[in-house]
Order: structure tokens, then sequence, then C-alpha cells
DNA sequence: GAATTAAATGAACAATGTTCATGAATTGAA
DNA sequence: TTCAATTCATGAACATTGTTCATTTAATTC
């Protein structure tokens, strides 16, 4: 690899890095720019060099954190015999993770491409790894789905779970106490899954 | 009322009816004060004589909102006897309202106000007061729950179908066609209230 | 070491929310 | 009715953004 093509690879990552930690410490919404390339050290327009734009940008930062997230959630769950209790375990991970990482993670669920422009498909792909994780705990409650059904499913059994958290992490309605949601997300699982 | 105060209040109106029409077409993403100001056929400083600014326009769309959200929920729920179909009723109508209602119904809860300020007390309410329609047939399953926790309780529950209901409008996992996602949230919520 | 090529640069642009001095129109008293 | 006082709509101007592109700088090639 020649000087060129490394500096610029430096250069991409540099940039990555400092989206991830302004997302982290800001927001979302506070991500501006002219910020991460002041953090990165470059000029403006470098960005537009490593990636396509701000939301190219964005989606890379959301892909590092949804391997953060599935990291999280794989140690949670493996070695967790009973399905249900796996289930429950992968809940509390989800919300643990949540509220520790919050601002990268309502990054992932916040972004929102412009119109016309659609989620690349190795995107994607990383969002739907994470109903395989739910989906092992999830075949062994319901014997009866074939392979279809059951990722039908689990996506339904994580919106569930995902919406519960999200509504807790906004302003909304009254916000729950950490310990108040926690027995109310466990008892959700146990309900939906026995 | 003074002609002053009158046509004040006619332009207020104007803007409220303007800004709810391009979000219904295009959006919440795709507001402009200037397209809202030409749409009601006034300058772009009068929208800031008649509101605070864009944020505080928006949360009076999101009201309206709001509003025919809960009359769809409750014309949905009221004359069914048995708690769990009732509930059932709500998820569905819930799916329903946010299906044909699209932009207005998202709009409701991708707005987020700027760091520092906080939704007004009043709006607030407006959410909270969804719940209300939930807890009756709630409190016909769960006997057991007092006031405190059948509210804490239909939050929960709220949160989970609309979470349900918020992935599928999204692209990010893989799209459920309507039928699958009806008979899913009724699946749900069997398994839930039984 | 000179010529070629490619990439970083940052000034300039377009789009957007918000403000404010100005002018026009309503009001209320003479 | 008339005329000053007042109030409110006006839209030009500003600040902040994401994005582009001609120019500069540096690496590569022969």
């Amino acid at each position: 690899m020649g000087k060129r093509e490394a500096a610029h690879k430096l250069l991409t990552e540099k940039l990555l890095t400092a989206a991830i930690l302004r997302v982290e410490k800001s927001g979302l919404e506070h991500l501006r720019a002219r910020d991460i390339t002041n953090d990165a050290g470059c000029a403006l327009g470098t960005l537009y060099k490593c990636y396509a734009d701000l939301d190219d940008l964005i989606i890379h930062v959301n892909s590092k954190t949804l391997g953060l997230m599935k990291k999280a959630l794989g140690d949670a769950g493996t070695d967790v015999a009973d399905p249900v209790e796996a289930l429950k375990a992968l809940a509390i991970a989800y919300l643990d993770f949540a509220v520790e990482n919050k601002n990268l993670w309502s990054a992932v669920f916040k972004h929102r491409l412009h119109e016309g422009q659609s989620t690349p498909e190795w995107h994607r792909m990383e969002n739907m790894a994470l109903l395989d994780l739910i989906a092992k705990p999830m075949s062994a409650i319901n014997t009866d789905l074939d392979e279809q059904q059951l990722q039908v499913r689990s996506r339904t059994y994580f919106a569930a779970v995902h919406g519960i958290v999200s509504i807790s992490l906004q302003d909304r309605f009254i916000s729950l106490s950490g310990d108040v949601l926690r027995s109310e997300l466990e008892h959700f699982v146990e309900r939906l899954a026995n």
C-alpha cells in the first residue's frame, strides 16, 4: 500500500472515530461536519473524499454501534440454558446497552436517509443479524413455527422490547425509575414467552 | 375582538393548517418555514409572530394529530365488552391509524425539541391521555394492580405495540405484508393479555 | 529529477431557521 | 372625521449548515 492510500485510510478512520466520539458525547442531532473535520485535523472537504456524505459517515458510526450491541447481547444470551430466562437476559441486556450508550444507541434508530436513498444492503443485514440472537431461544419455546415464521416472530418480539426501552428514554410520558422499568420488562417477557 | 386580533388569530390558524397539510403530504423532515408561510399567504417573519418558532408550530400540529388518534382509538375500543378483544381492537386501530396517517403519525414520535427546551406540560398530558384508553380494559384483566401499577403497565403495553407498529413502517428490517403484521399484532396482544 | 497524477484544501454556494428595523394599518381620543 | 399613537406584518439580512469545485500540494512514475 502506497503512502497515498495509507494516508487516505488513516484519515477515513480518524473521521469515523471523531464522529463516534461526537455522537457519543452530544447526540446525533448535534453532529456537525465542521466539528468532525476539526477533531480529525483535516479540511472540511476531506470528509467528502472519505465518505459520500454525512449520512454515509453516520451509517458507519451506526454500524460500529450495532457491532457493540451484538457483542453485548451475545455475551448475555449464550450460556443461559432455559429459553425464557435467555430471552429475559437478552431484553435486560438490550435495556442496559441502551442506557449505557444512550446517544450511540438512539443514533441507530433516529437516523433516516433522505428521500430516494435507501439503506445499503450490508447495513440492513447488520440490523437483521440482531434477530438471529433472539431466534434461538425463541425456537425452543415455539417449536411449531417454521424458519420463516420464527423470523417474523423474532422481529415482532424485538420490536416490542425495543418500543418499551425506547419510550422510556424519551420524556413523552412519565419516566419510570430504572428498577420499575427492569421489572416491567421481565414481567413482559415472562408473559410473552410462557 | 378587534380587527387586529381577529386577523392575527386567522393567520395563526392558517399557518397551522398549512403546516398540517405539508406534514401530511411530505413528512416532518421536509417541512420548511418558507413553504408554510407561502401556503398561508403571509411573510416569513409572521410565523414567528404567531408561534415561538418552528418547534412550537410542530407541537401544535402534533397536538391535532393526537386528537385524531384519540378519537380513532376511542371509536374502536368503547363498545367491545370482552377486555382482551377490546385491547386487540385498540392495537389494530392504532396500526390502522398509523398506516392511514403515516406522516402525521410519525411526526408525533420523530419530533424532538432542542437541548434545554422541554415539551410543554399540556402536550405531555395529551400524550398521557392515550394511556387512559388502554387502562380500562387493562384493569378488567389485571384486577390485582392498583391505580399506579395500572398506569405503568398500560404504558408498557402501549410502548410494545407502538414498537411493533413503528418498526414495521421503517425499512430497517424486512417489511411484513399488512396481513402478516395484523395477525402478529393480534397474536401478540392475545399472548400478553391472557 | 521532471512530468504526471491524485488527493487534500478551504473558499464559495445554496438552503434554512431566526431576527429586527421599517412601514403600513388599526385604534382611540379630540 | 381626523390625526397621532400603537401595534403588527413585512421581508431583507444574518448565522449556521451540508456540499461542491477550482486550486494547491504532494506522491508516484518513468
